[in-house]
DNA sequence: GGTCCGACCTGGCAGC
DNA sequence: TGCTGCCAGGTCGGAC
């Protein structure tokens, strides 16, 4: 399930190849992916040219030259894939031709062709994901209800430590709130709050600013080294995260709790805990999560 | 305003 | 072998 690194891994993917191509050609061919009318977001597309690719919290943020952004979230198992342009003769041009205009990956839920001749195309099994193109305006208004981005200089163990006082929640629920911190996902919570040594069960306002301190940094690290690995990829079914070159992730190994129920705890050798919190798995250490 | 919870979506998998 | 039902979880909207 994409969150921060893994979309953040995508775009650093798409960034390389994206920016000065236009559409020349959009088909949306499941509409729930597209928010509003899929007819509209083709005719928005069709002869737009993408100027830079960029992330905000799990968003990938395409900013098209004439100043309008096409945003996308992933949700669950949504994907970006590029195939690039073939070359060679027109015999194997023509292959080509046939083999893009062939009904190819079943999930397939939206397809752009580009001016060089590549193909960017929206994959998603569970059509949970969506996009939508927006004025300026109307992504600033978006985005002023994220919260703040974690990788960023903004985000503070202060404003950390200020953001969990208001809130009555219990701290993983309070981490998943994309209002307040952009980005962290289910994973990745359950992750820093381990490294942090805190329980996901313990409420946000009693965290106190020496555990903040230890969460936002944990937080960080815990997202800084996901992004190393190109994110995480738990299996290998048509639902797992892959980036935009079909590769897999490589931090599962590197998780210390989440989906290791009943296995050792890497610090103190307690079998890993799951529970439920706000209808998601949560898994933790009961013993050095305090 | 903050919090909680159901709905959305479909492949994978366990159980029968 | 085939069927049934549960599970996965990010976001939104409605209820409290």
């Amino acid at each position: 399930m994409p969150e921060l690194p893994e979309v953040e891994t995508i775009v650093r993917r798409l960034a390389r190849r994206l920016p000065g191509r236009t559409v020349i050609r959009a088909d949306v061919r499941r509409p729930n992916v597209v928010r509003g009318s899929p007819r509209k977001l083709e005719r928005a597309l069709e002869g737009a040219t993408i100027a830079s690719v960029s992330r905000r919290g799990k968003f990938l943020v395409f900013r098209l030259e004439d100043g309008r952004v096409w945003w996308s979230h992933l949700r669950m198992t949504g994907q970006w894939r590029v195939e690039r342009p073939r070359r060679g003769s027109a015999r194997r041009a023509g292959r080509a031709r046939a083999a893009r205009d062939a009904p190819a990956d079943p999930y397939a839920r939206a397809v752009f062709d580009l001016d060089d001749g590549s193909r960017l195309t929206y994959v998603d099994v569970r059509t949970l994901g969506e996009m939508e193109v927006l004025t300026a305006r109307g992504w600033a208004r978006r985005e002023a209800a994220m919260g703040v981005e974690p990788l960023s200089p903004a985000f503070t163990p202060d404003l950390l430590d200020d953001l969990l006082d208001h809130s009555g929640r219990q701290v993983k629920e309070f981490l998943l709130d994309q209002a307040k911190i952009a980005g962290i996902g289910n994973i990745y919570a359950s992750e820093a709050l381990w490294r942090a040594r805190i329980s996901p069960r313990r409420r946000a306002r009693n965290v106190g600013p020496v555990r903040a301190m230890a969460l936002h940094a944990a937080i960080v690290g815990v997202l800084q080294d996901a992004i190393r690995k190109a994110g995480t990829t738990l299996g290998e079914t048509s639902q797992d995260y892959v980036d935009s070159d079909g590769v897999p992730g490589g931090f599962a190994e590197f998780l210390a709790v989440y989906d290791r129920e009943g296995e050792p705890c890497r610090r103190c050798g307690t079998p890993i805990r799951r529970i439920v919190q706000g209808q998601r798995s949560t898994y933790y250490c009961p013993t050095c999560q305090r």
